[in-house]
DNA sequence: ATATTTCATTCAGTATTGTCGAACTTAATT
DNA sequence: AATTAAGTTCGACAATACTGAATGAAATAT
C-alpha cells in the first residue's frame, strides 16, 4: 500500500484513462507509457486489465486505445443518480426557449465546476458544451455564482498562487475576485463577462437545497454580441427566478 | 501479473465499480468487500484509490460510497468520440418527430446492444432507457438486427447454454433464433415482438459502415398497444429508409 | 526483396507492493 | 453504560506487480 493509504496499481490505471480527453481520443501504448513514465510492459498489463473490462478498446487495425463503452455505461449510471437534474431539467428548458441561448446546471468539485445537465441554443452560433466537462470556478458563471457562497479562506485556498489568465478580462487578483464574490453575493447572481474566453458572456445563479448550501448553480451563455447590456437585465431576472423555483422545490426557505 | 496477465487489484477495482447500478447507487464499505469477498481493509484501499481520483464518492452524512463525477466526464468523452452519433442524430430525431416513439443508435458489444443515443417520445406513456446501457441482443430490435449479420457460429458462441426467458415471447431456442435472425437478413428489419418486456414492442434495422459491416442499428421502441399490426408497415418502411441513409453517409455502397 | 524501424506483446526472476488480520474509532442502538 | 456495527489505520509477510530483455508483427526505407 501507498504512503497515503492509496493503491499504486489503481493509481496507474486511473492515470491511464485520464491520459485521454476530448482532444486526445486515441492513444498508443509507448504515448501512454512514456506521458506517465511507465515501463512499457507496465503500462501494457494495466491496459489490458482496463480493455478486458471494456474501459478501453483498441482499435483492431492501427492497434491504438481509447476510452471504452464501459465508461458510456458508469458515466450513465452517475448521470442518472443526479437528482437535481430532474428538477432543474423543466426550468433549464424553460430558460432555453425564453432566450435560445444554452443554458446550464453545474456544480463545484473543488475548484472546477462539473456541468451536470444542459439544454442547448438552437441558433447556429451557440455555446456547446459536454456534460461532465469541467471548467475553472472563479472564471464562470456557475462557478462564481457558487464560489461566492463558500468561505473566503476555502476559496483562497483553493486557488493556484498564480491564477490563469485566459483572456484580458479573466480576475487574476485574488482580492479583486474576493470582492468580485462579495458583490455576487449581493446582487444574487453572477456576471462572466469574457473571463475564460474572448466573446462568450455568461449569466449564472447560485440553488440553494434545504440545508441552505449552494450546492449547484444555472447559467446562461451565449456570444457576447447577444447578451447585450440592454438585453442582459431581462436575463438576470429569468435566471435567477429559476434559480429561486429550483431551490424551492429542493426543500430551501430563505 | 495476473495468468492472464492482468493486473489483480485493477480487477478488483473495476469490480467495486461494477457493484454500482442504476439500482444500487449507494452501497457501504462492507456491502461491497462481502459482494466481492474482499478483506474490508483491502477493499478500504481500493476504494480510498477510486475516492482520490474521483470515480467514487463518499456521502459524508451516511458514508455510504456512489459513483464519482469523473466517470461522468469520462463517460462525456467517450459519448463525444462516437462520430455515428452525430451522423445519426438528425435521423432519429425525424423518426422520433414522425411517430412520436422512443428511437435508439445501438451497437452490438459482445453479446449485448449498448444504446449510444437517442430520442424520446414525448407521450406520457413512452419507452426511457439510459445512453450507454445495455441489454441482451438476442431479443431486442436493435440486437437481431445486427446479430444477423454475425457468422451464425459466432452469433452461437457468444450465446450461453441456457438462453434466458424474459416473457412467453424470447425466442430461447438457438435453432429457431438462427431461422430469425435468416429472416431477418432477407427482410431487412427486425420485430422484438415483446420478447423482453411484456407490452413492448421494436422494430429494428441493421446500419452498414463503408466497408460493408452491419456495426450499428437503429430502432423504434413504444408499448405493444401503439405499435399495431396496421400501424407496424408505415413503421419498417421508416426504420428502413433512415437505416439507408445512415449507412449511405457512412460510405456503405450497395 | 531485404533491412530497418517502430510498435505491441510475452515471459521469468526479483523486490516491491498489496493484502491480511488485528486493533482502533466513531456512532448508533440496546 | 454496554453492545453492536460500521469505517479506518497499521505493521508484517508473502503474494504480486514490475522490470528489462526477448520476441512478434507490421510498416517504412533501402
Amino acid at each position: 500500500m501507498n504512503s497515503k493509504g492509496r493503491v499504486q496499481s489503481i493509481d496507474r490505471a486511473i492515470a491511464v484513462l485520464n491520459c485521454f480527453s476530448l482532444k486526445r481520443q486515441e492513444l498508443r501504448l509507448t504515448e501512454i507509457a512514456d506521458e506517465l513514465d511507465l515501463n512499457k510492459s507496465t503500462a501494457h498489463g494495466i491496459i489490458t486489465t482496463l480493455k478486458y473490462h471494456g474501459l478501453i478498446d483498441q482499435d483492431e487495425e492501427s492497434q491504438k486505445y481509447r476510452l471504452g463503452l464501459k465508461l458510456l455505461e458508469l458515466g450513465g449510471i452517475v448521470k442518472e443518480s443526479i437528482g437535481i437534474r430532474e428538477i432543474a431539467k423543466p426550468y433549464i428548458d424553460e430558460i432555453r426557449s425564453k432566450l435560445e441561448e444554452t443554458v446550464h446546471l453545474g456544480t463545484l468539485d473543488k475548484k472546477e465546476v462539473v456541468y451536470l445537465e444542459k439544454a442547448e441554443s438552437h441558433q447556429s452560433m451557440r455555446i456547446v458544451t459536454t456534460i461532465g466537462s469541467r471548467m475553472p470556478a472563479y472564471c464562470t458563471g456557475i462557478g462564481k455564482a457558487m464560489l461566492a457562497y463558500v468561505d473566503e479562506q476555502t476559496v483562497l485556498d483553493l486557488l493556484p498562487d498564480e491564477i490563469e489568465r485566459f483572456t484580458p478580462n479573466t480576475i487574476t487578483d485574488k482580492n479583486q475576485l474576493i470582492e468580485e464574490l462579495k458583490k455576487i453575493r449581493d446582487q444574487g447572481y453572477s456576471l462572466d463577462n469574457q473571463e475564460h474566453d474572448l466573446g462568450l458572456t455568461c449569466v449564472g445563479a447560485p440553488i440553494f437545497d434545504n440545508l441552505g448550501n449552494a450546492s449547484y448553480g444555472i447559467s446562461v451563455s451565449g456570444p457576447s454580441i447577444r447578451i447585450t447590456e440592454d438585453r442582459i437585465k431581462e436575463i438576470i431576472t429569468i435566471v435567477k427566478d429559476a434559480a429561486d423555483k429550483i431551490s424551492r422545490e429542493l426543500g430551501y426557505c430563505e
